[in-house]
DNA sequence: CCTAAAATGAAAACCGTTGTCAAAACTGGC
DNA sequence: GCCAGTTTTGACAACGGTTTTCATTTTAGG
């Protein structure tokens, strides 16, 4: 993944972008996955950084209403959190080992939602669509190890 | 829906069917939508029913283990449940007001899947799509009240 | 019946997350 | 620079869905 490039920076969207702020979505774009807000919290402690927890929970909340983070739930209901390089719509596959995820595009796919929503009277569509699988690296070190 | 359609009733699948078990799938299966373990619960209490939470909790996870109903998340981290009709892979499209579900199959997102996976090297891929509207009903109803 | 194994349920524990509130850090005037 | 008003911060408590614990009840086989 890139991991620098920034938006909007200095300016913030809605909010005024804090020095915290500033410091999660850094140490978010550090990170090639998706990461819990703990993760990101110890990550940051780890580093020296002089945070507390509820700021970071607060400070990714706010990245992603602002649509500079995105956010995916785990299978066991954990907020993830990913500081993508594109802000316009896209999908993600995602390592479910390593956590490597790849943004993809997917036209097609926003065609058939929308043709099947529209098929049972159904408006106002969203969807949500993300792929898991084994990244090779990760494929190669199991087979390997 | 069709709502009576049951699965190998009275063996189960790895678990036997209890008298519980068979109560909570039996609810389950007269609701449209997805509902969570606390929706069930209520209801069965109102219906006069006897039994805990836990067991509701506990019934509706072997449920999903064997396959008999499909589980989900909402955007607040609240696992939902639903009878499907299909024991077979499909998707789902959930009003997002009322919660009526239609289950639909869609091929060709199984093979786009499956080659984006595949073009980055990943392997063993699994997905989630589920497509979220306001169907006609709740849009009636949201223009005229 | 009688016993062993499984299921049940009330209450406690868990855990990610959000609310509370006082202290600290900015803001735009003077 | 200093001040009043506002926003942010963070330790801690509270919340809510879910899981664990453990004593009791039910079920399945002899």
């Amino acid at each position: 993944m890139s991991g620098t490039r920034v938006y909007g920076i200095g300016r913030g969207e809605g909010r005024p972008m804090t020095s915290r702020r500033a410091a999660v979505r850094e140490t978010l774009s550090r990170n090639d996955g998706f990461r819990s807000a703990q993760d990101i919290y110890a990550q940051m402690r780890a580093d020296g950084a002089k945070i507390g927890l509820t700021t970071v929970y607060r400070a990714l909340q706010t990245l992603a209403e602002s649509g500079q983070v995105d956010v995916l739930r785990t299978d066991d209901g954990e907020c993830v959190y990913r500081a993508c390089a594109t802000g316009s719509h896209h999908h993600h596959l995602v390592c479910r080992n390593c956590g490597r995820t790849v943004e993809v595009a997917g036209p097609e796919i926003e065609r058939w939602a929308e043709s099947v929503g529209a098929e049972h009277g159904f408006t106002a569509m969203t969807h949500t669509v993300e792929i898991f699988g084994t990244c090779a690296t990760c494929a190669a070190v199991a087979s390997a190890g």
